[in-house]
DNA sequence: CTGAAAGCGCTTACAG
DNA sequence: CTGAAAGCGCTTACAG
């Protein structure tokens, strides 16, 4: 939008102007402003100066012209308001606005039309790579379009091996909860997981089985109690493991709101959380986590070093080095006062 | 990015491959896909075939050179993960989405360095529009830099009358809660408020009490009572209430963190909520709202409505139409377990 | 060291 | 109806 003032002259001022302010051509002016060209440094500064005074910015779209690259990429989600996205998208723009690239933002809304019309957008702006970013972890199919520059699949990863993925070390963050129960002490522990058709569920599972079985434990019940992501499951679910075992010291929970319910129920059943019984968690949502009575110990994912690395990725891509596969970003224990030692 | 395939042609196809594919020039190729020009019917058809076939899609830069006009605009936040920009945002971006325009999306973090890097850098890539979202309902300083675009401040207003804001009606929203206890019969009503120091906190209560003063009533002590945001402020505000009048009917509170607080509180301490005692909060966080013992009524800020509204007034004043002031959203009601009628 | 020219991908009067 | 030309704002060999 350009804004004609009272002498005539554009508000946005272009290189023209410069260039006929300074008494120079365009292309001196061109090089003066690019450094790295040979260029009188008096003329250099002259011309500095000017474009300073008359708030010159090089129009970018212009410029890519030339370069073949807009130093823009295309960030598309599933879901604006997932928990999950917006803190990979906070890395993703970290690690690009550091840079020199600006990103594009498209909410397909989980709709796949959506996706392709969005697709379709971010191409003909020639962006110069593509990160799509999933609302869940179980893998997804990949874009249908052959596309013409690199795409990376971040949280969700894409169900092709040829692609770039980068996900949470789900498997990982299982074991690393376990773990961290059964070096408090802990040796009856129960698990109550989330979602069984959620694939972040199942991988915490797995991960923790295999740090029981490696000290010939077993879960109180023998396996993993499957439900829903709510407070709710979490309470009836634990005062269930308690019929089962009413020694059992230890509780993993697939997520932070299931662990809240768990430890209000047991607050409210009268046990001592957490040197009777210590409750884990997983996700570190602060809103639930830090107000929970006790805060909660939980195993954060690193989202947003997750969308750090996509971004890295990206950059790779870009500049020709597509390093497919699947990357997995290491998940973090966040003590809070809902574990402690059993003595 | 350009990626050259085995007979050298360009994979992203330009308007000239088309024309050469065609056997027409160029700018019969421009006309005969733009519609509203002159074209023999079966150069058109043809042309557009091969276009299809070439998966051409015009370059959106080289267009935007001619136009003045990018078709971007800029989403500046202050807080990617905050909780309320998040909506707002989404709001926005589908509000541009459908129509054909695309959005830089920029973190600065609450630093306003950082923001002024993020203008400048969303100025070089001629957005036709910026919307600022802010992390609080406070108002903010306007952006310091002349810009030769409009700009529309969503959520937090701009100090400055001259510029275009969007807002939640917080006094409205405090009005409406209010109203909600008393036509359920409440009469003895306390007020828990967030954190004095936002906007937000005395907004809703400034609100509530001119609703209680038309009904000639007033708070349980004469007063609201500032706090915090949080879950603990509000177990132990209510506590202290209900010590001044053991027969409180109706708690007002400044957010939904507060009313999960005094909910369960008030649980705890052997009260029947929503029967003996109705409890409101502020927000609709759903996961906290929803999952409270029982589900928490409260007031929904519509901060998408908002986002919507601050995309079409950013549209009108591309188009020349400065809507200047500030424009308020109403807030809506949503009625859950913990408020009922009191007989 | 500086500038005229060609060109990036497109559009739009203007001739034919 | 079609195309050659000029131009949008910039960059980059190429002469001078």
């Amino acid at each position: 939008m350009t804004i004609i003032n009272d002498s005539g002259a554009s508000l946005t001022a272009t290189i023209r102007d410069v260039a006929a302010a300074a008494g120079v051509s365009v292309s001196t002016v061109s090089k003066a402003l690019s450094d790295g060209y040979r260029v009188n440094p008096e003329t250099r500064a002259r011309v500095k100066e000017i474009a300073k005074s008359l708030h010159f910015t090089p129009n970018r779209q212009a410029q890519s012209l030339h370069s073949g690259r807009t130093g823009t990429v295309g960030l598309l989600t599933s879901d604006l308001d997932g928990r999950f996205s917006i803190p990979v998208m906070m890395g993703a723009e970290d690690a690009f606005g550091l840079g020199e690239v600006s990103v594009f933002l498209c909410d397909a809304r989980g709709d796949s039309i959506r996706e392709q019309h969005h697709v379709r957008a971010l191409l003909s702006r020639r962006v110069d790579g593509l990160i799509i970013v999933g609302d869940s972890t179980n893998p997804r199919d990949p874009l249908s379009l052959a596309l013409p520059i690199p795409v990376v699949y971040a949280y969700a990863p894409s169900s092709s091996p040829d692609d770039i993925s980068v996900i949470s070390d789900n498997v990982g963050a299982g074991r690393q909860a376990a773990e961290h129960l059964i070096s408090s002490q802990r040796d009856r522990i129960g698990y109550i997981a989330g979602d069984p058709t959620f694939r972040a569920a199942t991988d915490r599972v797995a991960g923790a089985t295999a740090s029981l079985v490696a000290q010939e434990l077993e879960f109180v019940g023998g396996s993993a109690l499957y439900g829903g992501w709510t407070e709710e499951w979490g309470r009836n679910a634990v005062r269930h493991l308690l019929s089962v075992d009413s020694l059992m010291d230890g509780v993993l929970c697939g997520n932070d709101a299931i662990a809240r319910g768990v430890v209000d129920a047991l607050r409210e059943d009268g046990y001592d959380v957490p040197r009777a019984i210590s409750v884990l968690g997983h996700d570190n949502w602060e809103l639930i986590a830090t107000q929970a009575r006790p805060p909660l110990s939980t195993i954060d994912m690193n989202l947003e070093e997750l969308g750090r690395n996509a971004a890295r990725l990206l950059f790779r891509a870009i500049d020709g080095d597509r390093a497919i596969g699947t990357h997995e970003v290491k998940t973090r224990l966040i003590h809070r006062g809902s574990t402690s030692p059993k003595y």
